[in-house]
DNA sequence: TTGAAAGCGATACCAA
DNA sequence: TTGGTATCGCTTTCAA
């Protein structure tokens, strides 16, 4: 037999089809027979709506769609995992529609595409304007998180303010400054998280007058990290630990977390000790970075993609009057990295 | 104004809605002037089809949906770049959805979730069975990628073969074997790609009567092979390298390349030198990999991936009578690390 | 080659 | 609290 519709439900439950829609819908106001006989009846046929008739008449599809590059993975697992704990709780499902290459925003472009084919968007660490050179094709709600625009809904961690905290942290231990910096990737967008942070950090460096004695380019990995603090251990300039009577401890200061523990890493394996020749602080607030013992300044995932979800469905209820830019501030999250050993 | 529909068109054109209909969907026998006067109006008015009211009226979406682990990046991203580039050609649009969690499952229990708002499904490294416990509620076509299961299409690597030639080319050097195997992580279900390397591998050296002389059970990382490399160069039980007068390299076999990369750093840190003190292979025939001169047992990703999307187009034109059981063989693709120096 | 009209399967309005 | 019916926007059939 054929996918039963609801006449079929409503045939078999001895009842109209505006009652198996509101029964299915649970509006108010139905007797309880109604209901009982309803739900049996979709029991026995198996019946299930059809999602696209449903979207038609109603407008809506109850679907959120999420554009992300594909990058990463704890990060987004973390984050995505917060929206749509937040959505699911509101019958909204989501769908992912990652980036699969800078260039192929082509994709995009076509406002038919499946991409839209929601009730809202939203948009990953990335910059619309630039992304779409213009707006997207959409006209319903779109919210950024961990991106931010004047022009959309922003949900993002004030990196520029956790660039500051991190020099100032790193300032009051008064040691020589080691800066491990992102590389930017030819042909890819140099993500403005980073950025950001650099701004930050290089902001109260300069207004006290202070440089790095060093900065390394390097990927931001955990093996670029490695790879940094190879360097360093081989290529000791300009201070060189661990030969003087009273060695100065290199700061260390990585601008993530997974930058961090691959130097940790490094470092440790090639004999330097932590809290004696080095002191190191990344951002994020990354776990397994944590468990390390490094120092971080850290950033609430979980927390930011509530927010996001809170702000899609805010949106979607048409209680936004103005625009959100809600930013989440750091907060130094203290390891044993950052403290000097045996003074 | 409201967004226009078909018969704005039709009307701005002075045709008929059906001749709108016919020109957007490239019907044949339509007469060049209506054509392009149709073509005008779509313009003039900035019309988009509602996705929804076609799909309700044809009974098809022109979307595939992916459900897979959220988990590794390169892999996924080599292979679903493949498939939506011959998805794409095709009209198709294509749809992830991460399982964010091994237990999450229940979400797609739901048989109207919005991942079977479909045309067809492909569920990549997973076995159905397992995941739904049964079948997924969904009556149209299935393909499995990097997975097989005998009810099911699936396009996959022979893993099994691929640990068999391993072990073959291991025991081609006739030296002391060491094995990288992968832990299993509690609460996730063992990944059935490792399990058959493992299987394959161990079929050949038990039919030899031969054994490793030390497995290692490590993260399927690259972190996870330099940490299993750390115990090689701390622990050099059973055989020490480097100290006799004729060196006896070891061969060290790990079931990925990630994990063999991470070895190869790992030692060559610790002053091991690749063909003198060891040599390595891996699987997967990752890029990085072999540009650090590693062997590897590769498998041919996109390939995989480009057959995965035509099975996929081959069940949504009913022209498979046929189950689909594609596997691709595994193809030494030798370096420099399983080459001995200095002989 | 074209247009009128039926119908896909739901929801929402209105009258009862 | 309920059922009948119009309707969402499109594709398809049928007749011209």
């Amino acid at each position: 037999m054929a996918k039963p519709s609801v006449l079929d439900v409503a045939r078999t439950a001895g009842v109209g089809a505006s009652t198996v829609s509101r029964v299915l819908n649970n509006h108010p106001n139905i007797s309880n027979g109604a209901r009982a006989r309803v739900l049996a009846a979709v029991e026995a046929l198996g019946y299930t709506p059809d999602l696209n008739a449903r979207s038609l008449r109603s407008g809506q599809t109850q679907a959120v769609s999420v554009l992300l590059p594909m990058t990463g993975t704890a990060f987004y697992d973390t984050l995505l995992g917060a929206v749509h704990h937040r959505l699911e709780a509101h019958d909204y499902d989501m769908a992912l529609f990652p980036l699969l290459g800078a260039q192929r925003i082509r994709r995009f472009r076509d406002p038919s595409a499946l991409l839209y084919r929601a009730d809202a968007l939203l948009i990953a660490s990335q910059d619309p304007q630039q992304l779409y050179a213009g707006r997207p094709p959409f006209n319903k709600p779109v919210v950024l998180v961990d991106a931010h625009h004047p022009h959309y809904h922003s949900v993002f961690f004030d990196n520029l303010a956790a660039g500051r905290l991190a020099a100032e942290v790193a300032l009051a231990c008064r040691l020589p400054l080691v800066l491990l910096d992102v590389d930017d990737v030819p042909g890819e967008l140099p993500s403005p998280v980073f950025v950001e942070r650099r701004t930050g950090i290089l902001e109260v460096l300069n207004r006290q007058g202070i440089a790095p004695v060093r900065t390394l380019y390097t990927r931001a990995s955990l093996e670029g990290g490695r790879a940094a603090a190879q360097l360093l251990l081989t290529q000791p300039f300009p201070v060189q630990p661990r030969q003087d009577d009273l060695p100065t401890p290199l700061f260390v200061l990585a601008l993530s977390d997974e930058m961090a523990l691959g130097a940790q890493r490094q470092l440790g394996e090639g004999g330097w000790q932590m809290g004696r020749d080095y002191l190191l602080l990344g951002f994020d607030g990354n776990e397994q970075a944590a468990q390390a013992g490094l120092s971080s300044v850290a950033q609430p995932v979980a927390q930011m993609g509530e927010a996001a979800a809170e702000a899609i469905l805010a949106a979607l209820g048409g209680q936004l009057g103005t625009l959100i830019q809600q930013s989440f501030a750091p907060r130094f999250v203290e390891g044993a990295s950052t403290r000097r050993s045996g003074t």
